[in-house]
DNA sequence: CTTGTTATTGATCAAATGATCTATAACTTT
DNA sequence: AAAGTTATAGATCATTTGATCAATAACAAG
């Protein structure tokens, strides 16, 4: 076995795969190298780790826009889980227990290098892409939790809203900014991070959480 | 009055700046052209907007590298006050009320369209101008904030630390995410956000809000 | 007005980039 | 084993890019 980089990278032994399987390979390269070099990454460097020519990129894809485009449908699309919204609409379940499993599940998803850098990279271009996503997150998982908080809340405190949801989701998807796009040193475990940013926000609307029996703070008779 | 562009567009019509003003009018145009376009802007379409030739350019930067540079420090330098430090030690005026003076100050200075995007554009690209910067905020700043919290919080609930700081801070500074990198519509007035942030990271840690008289959640005696 | 200084231009270079096209060789079918 | 199919490579094109430099004109000094 010669010691060769992981890939097909030995000179021209030219591997002849499926079209499938090629697009496929093609892309999983993509991925990884345009969330590392953003959207303005060369083509030749890319053929280059997919250990192909440049030519053959344009056999699979139009053009680089469209090579771009199928990046990110292959990063965003049905990552988003419908049960999540059983799940936090499940009143057999305390509020913030439904809260704390849905975003665990969620930064799961989302708090990988490609897909914190490539959002990143696509808003600022410009790109629809997050006006898209943030709208189905919204009206998929947000709305629901916002309606769920709404009727868990302490009547006598101001009622919950968008914005604060916003906030508490600000709270939790800043340690994946931090981490993977300022690049400074985060704790590894995440639910500690989403367990305090949870209680914290629910103890605020007078909700107690599954942590503390019975909080000092429950306003409701 | 001829109907033209703002500023020099009209053909041809050479106009003679001192270098001191010349490199200054380039930075400024530099500043919100890399903040649009990220800082992979061609210095021909940067050089068309200054209204001066790309050469020009080279005359006063040495390399694009440079004018990047430079742009760093004119948006990044000196825009934190020292005074900020007092003001968040100041035990005269009540805990809240001085983080949300602090908050507010703070998202003043950099919740503008070109301070959120570079500074994004610069994290992806790898510099460590965030880590300095993010740095210099933590000990200026975020530490002597922690250290007052510390000091009011209920003595009989689990102490903060600077993640409970850092998730506070992201749920303030993703509101400008939204704004400017993503570009999603958001409330025009940042205060009440801020205030909302503010008392409900409070109220997690026993300490009463300016806003609320004697808070039902005053876990101390 | 004349002269000297220099901010600015316009032309230009070498390298890089997205894209195209034909020849080649790796598989498949018979 | 021979023929057919097509995935792939290599050469190449037209632009674009950061950068350079000599020529020019705007302003200042006398």
């Amino acid at each position: 076995m010669p010691p060769q980089a992981s890939d097909c990278a030995s000179p021209s032994a030219r591997k002849r795969l499926k079209p499938d399987e090629r697009r496929s390979q093609i892309l999983d390269v993509a991925v990884a190298f345009f969330a590392e070099v953003g959207l303005d990454g060369r083509t030749r460097d890319l053929s280059e780790r997919a250990g192909i020519t440049q030519s053959l990129l344009y056999n699979y894809f139009g053009s680089k826009e469209a090579l771009i485009e199928a990046v990110f449908e292959r990063v965003y699309l049905d990552r988003l889980q419908p049960e999540w919204r059983v799940l936090l609409t499940d009143r057999a379940i305390p509020l913030s227990e439904r809260m704390q499993r849905f975003y665990e599940a969620y930064t799961r998803v989302i708090f990988t290098y490609e897909w914190m850098r490539i959002f990143m990279f696509a808003g600022l271009a410009g790109a629809k892409l997050n006006l898209r996503y943030l709208a189905h997150l919204r009206t998929s998982f947000l709305e629901p939790m916002l309606a769920e908080i709404s009727a868990s809340a302490a009547p006598d405190l101001r009622a919950p809203d968008m914005e604060d949801i916003w906030a508490l989701h600000g709270a939790i998807v800043y340690i994946g900014i931090r981490r993977y796009v300022y690049q400074v040193p985060t704790p590894e475990d995440d639910a500690p991070h989403i367990a305090r940013a949870i209680a914290g926000f629910l103890r605020g609307f007078g909700i107690a959480t599954a942590g503390e029996a019975a909080s000092p703070c429950q306003a409701v008779t």
